[in-house]
DNA sequence: GTGGTCTAGACCACG
DNA sequence: GTGGTCTAGACCACA
């Protein structure tokens, strides 16, 4: 967790949240650290901590209950994703490529870096 | 322009900025409008439209003159990005995949759709 | 700082911080004031200050957070330049040595006062 | 001239003129075109060069006749600068250098480039 | 309590 | 007529 970088804490720590999901480092039923103990390690306030998990459940990825804490909904295998939310998910794709295309980044390297994206989230995902 | 979302205006702008040099609408030496004008279109206040100009100068997008206000200095076509930027969006852009994916998108699907994305670039680029 | 100069305010209080961080009386990890505080200490307001500290930021000289404000991210000990700055810097000096060589300013003169502060940097920062 | 810069033309032209006169391309006597011919040469509104030489005239660098248009009032050689100017001239050169410093240009580095600009100056003017 | 965003209006600099 | 600067005040996001 960078504390000096320009996107907001709790935003980065659903972000890695997310990208454990993906790369399957975190699976359906795994627990997640309280939030107070995520805090602590994080050395951030824990409120800090329970708006991320806040996100995450909003997103349907964990589900927060006062016995267990939060747990790990869903993850890449759980099943295909609610309708309309690739579409919406696509723009905020095009945002990030427009930038790198209008940036002088070539077309085919987009490409290339994507796939290498997605292949380290299979490769990781699939054992 | 949607005023009533989260992320902030002068954002919303800049990308819109963005995607439009990515598809080719706005090409090197094209103008934009003034920021008066501009803000008085989309019924927001100049200053706003100021702030998405000075970020697309800071990026290098725009050059900003007081004579002929703002004009694109760079498109796709301008030459290669800077080094080191490909690394840093690459981060942002796995951030962003790894969304899809714990949600339960298909990583084919996925590479499908940054394929289609990049290729509408290049249609409307190429010609 | 000098409100009725004919240089910005914002750009004299980003020259102040400059100054201060070169001669080392402002380090790696320091705080800067808040904006709102050093607008009232200045008599200027807070956007004003706001503007000198994003073009620090944008200089990569300070970073700044909700939290702890703008702290100084680099100083003369940070390790190297950017490259190509030192020649886009040099261009700027040029002109600034020309001023002097052209008004009747020793070549020698401008020798030992470029000499001289670039001593009065040394001094301050090595102990 | 760069007209797509973020130095205002007016000033450009002035800075480009002191240069001139550092290294001896021009020397006390000698004319400078008219705002107007200069003004068509370079693409700008002679009202812009009008300003460039009035600011010239200021510091004393050149003279304004209507008879003999703009003329080299001083050089390198003309004699010394006015009393006062080099420390006022100190300061913003401190102000510069204390970029490059902070920014982590070698002092060293710093010291090596300030030689090199008034070398160049030097070697220019002397024979 | 910190910075971030947005609005609003005034005056100036530039060309 | 363009952008640049400065002021001012409001509300929100973050921690």
């Amino acid at each position: 967790m960078d504390l000096d970088r320009e996107t907001p804490i709790y935003l980065q720590i659903r972000d890695r949240v997310v990208e454990a999901i993906a790369d399957g480092d975190l699976a359906e039923g795994d627990s997640l650290p309280s939030t107070r103990q995520l805090g602590a390690d994080l050395g951030v306030n824990f409120h800090t901590v329970n708006k991320a998990y806040d996100l995450l459940r909003a997103q349907g990825l964990i589900r927060i209950t006062r016995k267990s804490g939060a747990v790990v909904r869903r993850d890449a295998r759980s099943g295909p994703a609610e309708p309309g939310y690739a579409d919406e998910w696509q723009e905020r794709l095009r945002t990030l490529l427009a930038e790198a295309v209008a940036l002088g980044l070539d077309a085919d390297e987009v490409t290339v870096r994507c796939a290498a994206v997605v292949e380290s989230f299979r490769a990781k995902a699939a054992p």
